[in-house]
DNA sequence: CTGTTAGCGCATTCAA
DNA sequence: TTGAATGCGCTAACAG
């Protein structure tokens, strides 16, 4: 079975055409008739053909594949944010490279310079934790395309598109003020984050916006976990005067404050409010009675891969910044029927 | 910056010495001298070089490529098996090429052929619903090693690695009955599939081993979502005789059966005990109480890995079949501290 | 519409 | 140890 590679040569030959010809038929060219262009598809099914991309793309010096590398598939945010890029990705006739880093930037390094060398035309990159510019200095001076999505990098000079984290704290605490509450904690997460940052300035702006103060003791950092809620949690409830309710850094930490809040028989949702970006955990496993901040991720990694095209098509286009707006989605308790009715609160 | 494509030659001119020099270099050769290899190197680092795999390809006419295919990347159990397999597949210097078919066999086919035009040198594929030995015959038989993964293939004449259903579903009837349970109803789950078949059998063997019978009214199928979990939990609470436990098709009716079992007021895992097998939700954010039956994912994916570099090494190597062991896992609730203690109940 | 010719960038002989 | 020549399979001119 270990048959000769089949050429564009043998089928040529097969099919009584030229090799040009036959390349023609493979590129899908309106300048070949119709007769041939079947005699040339009947040989090259009768001897198994297989088209050579390695030829190709030597030859054409470029490649019909696009670069997607992220920080952590095992995040179910990314693998559906792939598999958003996939879908335009592969309806604009290129194929995706997917490749994760896990975090780590050497391992960052090596698959860029991986897709690199395999002729990668785009990038789109969710880059490590600790990413610089400088990172991505010799990429973007090769002329590549590249878009960075979830977190940008300040002078790296490309495009990127994240979340709108300050409007989707701020859309969570209105959501909040409006049902009642005065007293809002925002508990979790790292304070020597940008992301930490703005959307705590989005709680602020929010709580100032409705008269009510900076209540800073109502800011509990903690590790963006499970464990990490748990312990926000308790730390609030210290507190002489009691939150009502909290925004939390992600749906991890979220979690953990409803797995906080039941220890001291508080019921999430009923007697205390949760909110929790949805950053780590897949939505359909969500808690029942938690409301999300969430980004949908496949509409993300479609709208960068949009922006890639564009720019590759464009040849050399100028960075553009974009901001994904983060919409605000309560999700009801699951009841009986499992049923689960989603309503959008705000953009 | 659009420079003109730096190549071997150039670098070989920069530094002084020949194309062939450069590329022993290039591959680590010892043949170099050092002096000669550090001034090649330096040339590299000076023109901004990067190989280019096409060319190296075309020439040698292999690739570094291994390709995985994947039924549904959204779920994490499969983002995790592509990390597992990364893991190994990368420090074999290895690079590894994933795409997603979303179940549907023409996409399959598509991706399938996208890969071998590349090149890959192996493919690990867990093949979307409904593939049939005849689809994957051509690419057999142009003798690029093939590793099935998850679900097999019956005459597909290729390595396959699947989950012991069978022993896992044995060893979670084992366990209920170990703990006092004699009405035990298996729920959920489509019966046409040979997953459902093989996890059915092992339930009947176990019961027939304790002397209770093919409890048969106690089998409800039912759509292998949360859902379809409360429907038939809904069914089996309406027999004259109940059951008092039941091992779930999948996690996501698992949480289907709780959903229903809170309806009726009563408490998953102390009133009625809930075992699932772990195919479709992230064990991380499994509800508390619910014991699973689960795979690793990221183990399976290095074991297929290793699998298909020792093929591809062998050149040709017969197709085994191995079975991969199923893990059963007691997966204690999360108490206020967010702990979860994980005990290992079977092999 | 079809055939001919000439490389794309690299690895690999074979000599030197 | 290094340099010169050859071709992997394909596409892009151009000539028929």
């Amino acid at each position: 079975m270990a048959k000769e590679r089949v050429t564009v040569i043998d089928i040529a030959r097969a099919a009584g055409v030229s090799k040009s010809t036959v390349s023609l038929v493979l590129q899908g060219s309106s300048l070949v008739n119709e007769a041939t262009r079947a005699k040339v598809n009947a040989a090259i099914r009768e001897l198994g053909y297989v088209y050579n991309r390695s030829a190709a793309n030597l030859r054409q010096s470029k490649s019909k594949i696009i670069g997607i590398v992220v920080n952590d598939l095992t995040n179910s945010f990314f693998a559906e944010l792939a598999v958003g890029v996939d879908a335009v990705v592969q309806s604009a006739g290129f194929v995706q490279f997917l490749a994760n880093t896990g975090e780590k930037i050497e391992r960052q390094r090596e698959v860029i310079a991986s897709m690199r060398e395999h002729g990668v035309s785009g990038l789109i990159i969710s880059p490590a934790r600790g990413t610089e510019a400088s990172d991505l200095t010799p990429l973007v001076e090769s002329g590549i395309p590249v878009v960075l999505v979830v977190r940008d990098i300040a002078g790296a000079g490309v495009s990127s598109l994240t979340s709108d984290n300050h409007a989707g704290a701020v859309a969570a605490v209105r959501h909040l003020i409006e049902r009642g509450h005065r007293r809002i904690a925002f508990l979790g997460g790292f304070a020597d984050t940008a992301v930490f940052e703005s959307r705590v300035r989005g709680y602020r702006d929010a709580l100032l916006e409705a008269g009510l103060g900076p209540q800073s003791e109502l800011v509990i950092g903690s590790a963006p976990s499970r464990a990490g809620g748990v312990t926000a949690i308790e730390q609030a409830m210290m507190l002489k005067e009691r939150p009502t309710a909290a925004l939390c850094f992600n749906d991890a930490v979220a979690f953990g404050v409803c797995d906080g809040l039941r220890a001291r028989r508080l019921e999430p949702g009923a007697d205390f409010a949760v909110i929790g970006f949805d950053d780590v955990i897949e939505a359909k496993t969500a808690v029942p009675a938690l409301t999300t901040v969430s980004v949908d991720p496949q509409g993300m990694g479609e709208r960068a891969a949009e922006l890639l095209l564009k720019q590759i098509k464009a040849g050399r286009a100028e960075p553009e910044a974009i901001v994904s707006s983060v919409r605000l989605v309560v999700r009801q308790s699951c009841g009986a029927a499992a049923e689960r009715r989603m309503k959008e609160v705000s953009s």
